[in-house]
DNA sequence: AATCGCGCCTAACATGGGTTAGTGTGGCTC
DNA sequence: GAGCCACACTAACCCATGTTAGGCGCGATT
């Protein structure tokens, strides 16, 4: 076992190496965390809005995100987390969830018990401090999409949308392309975007028609990486990414 | 010097002890920060986009507002700062702002270098575990503002913005019933909140109309808290305060 | 191969909130 | 005390987006 690093441990440390840099004893003491494996499906919560969890939920494979439920029926995404994130290592300052992990897509994760993890960031401070930094980078993208939500179009929205997570899978080498998979209905688009289901197809329509991408079920290319990039005002400084992405 | 605590400290003091219990020696060690005092004028940048700060700033009078100016001149606000409130905490972590810090009325501020800060989170981790609440708090606020944008109405938005508002300075002690400053321009609530400032106006009077506050000038009375909360569907739950507020 | 359900798509209509273009007023300066 | 400026406020009009109500196609289930 020493000395090999598994796939699972593996998708955490390349994440970590995207937000800091990691020394070897650092590698091997993240390459060492307990991890109970879950698969889940569709529509399962990982986590719910009220729950204090004793574990962290390190995402494997799918398509995960962030949301809450308002008064009326209505929800709001907050976020979405591809593999190698960590979508509630809030609970480990705040026990309470003031709101719920949903996947997507059917997919894997990993719980790792606090305890380890915070054994690990006492006794590296350098963890400690990248995934204090992974906290603030969570919040600058909220802080990005509430500025588009309050003051962007609709299609500035969906621009914007599209190349962050392009620009967030490029990162973790997840892509070398502009051909990924967005897995995601155009209702939950709606529900990260604050549109309605119609106005979201009507705007993907404009962009398709524009040139800008196509899409063959939920596999989208970008065909005009400059124009979408214009068309979202999109600049990736917020993503705060250690080797500068883009293109 | 020593056995006494500044006014200046004593307002991180008060602020730090909502989100945390602190030990005595704690409480020293924040008491001993060096600090260099700035007054500063209405409309003034404490900290601006693209910079790489050496210091830290402690809001000790005003009120303060992280925003971001986007591609087409509009501006959105992620949130107002209050005395106590080290506004831009994130720079320990992320050395470029992704956005500004900025004042809306004259006050005062301390900035506080980041080795000094580094130092006291090294020595006291119970410090540092504070610091990394208070940012997940900062989070969760980005969070409800951006389900509050995206989902909510003009007048439940603007409802629980002045229960937020009441609710965080209830728990600094700096007001203890439901009768406040709030130094804000309708066009600065319009930024905060992604409405046009015409917009504001015009739900405020609908606010004043159905009873639910009074105001003259920038002071405001909230005269039904119960109805007010309904109207703004809020439920302070996200504020993660150690002891529940509201009433 | 019929049925079901979900997600994409469309059309017609409704409306919340934006835009533009003002008026009114109190506090400040000179 | 005249002038100015910032801000609250108003009115008329407009449009981006929401709502409602479906149709269509495809993969899964039987």
């Amino acid at each position: 076992m020493a000395g090999s690093t598994s796939s699972e441990h593996g998708r955490l440390i390349r994440k970590m190496e995207t937000i800091a840099v990691l020394t070897e004893p650092e590698k091997a003491a993240l390459a060492g965390l307990p991890m109970r494996l879950k698969d889940f499906a569709e529509d399962t919560d990982l986590v719910r809005e009220g729950d204090t969890p004793q574990e962290c939920c390190l995402i494997l494979e799918g398509f995960i995100c962030r949301y809450k439920l308002l008064g009326q029926g209505q929800r709001q995404i907050f976020s979405f987390h591809l593999p190698g994130d960590i979508a509630d290592l809030q609970c480990l300052q705040l026990s309470v969830m003031d709101h719920s992990v949903g996947a997507l897509v059917p997919g894997r994760c990993a719980y790792i018990p606090h305890t380890a993890l915070r054994e690990l960031t006492d006794r590296f401070p350098a963890i400690a401090a990248a995934f204090w930094r992974d906290i603030l980078i969570d919040a600058a993208i909220f802080r990005e999409w509430l500025a588009g939500v309050g003051r962007r179009t609709a299609h500035q929205r969906i621009a914007h949308l599209i190349c962050e997570v392009c620009t967030r899978l490029k990162s973790l080498k997840l892509i070398d392309d502009h051909v990924f998979d967005l897995p995601v209905t155009q209702a939950e688009l709606g529900d990260a975007l604050g549109l309605s289901t119609v106005h979201v197809n009507r705007v993907l329509q404009d962009l398709r028609r524009a040139g800008l991408i196509t899409s063959k079920g939920r596999r989208l290319v970008i065909e005009d990486w400059p124009k979408l990039q214009e068309a979202g005002d999109f600049d990736p400084a917020y993503l705060h990414l250690r080797a500068p992405e883009g293109r």
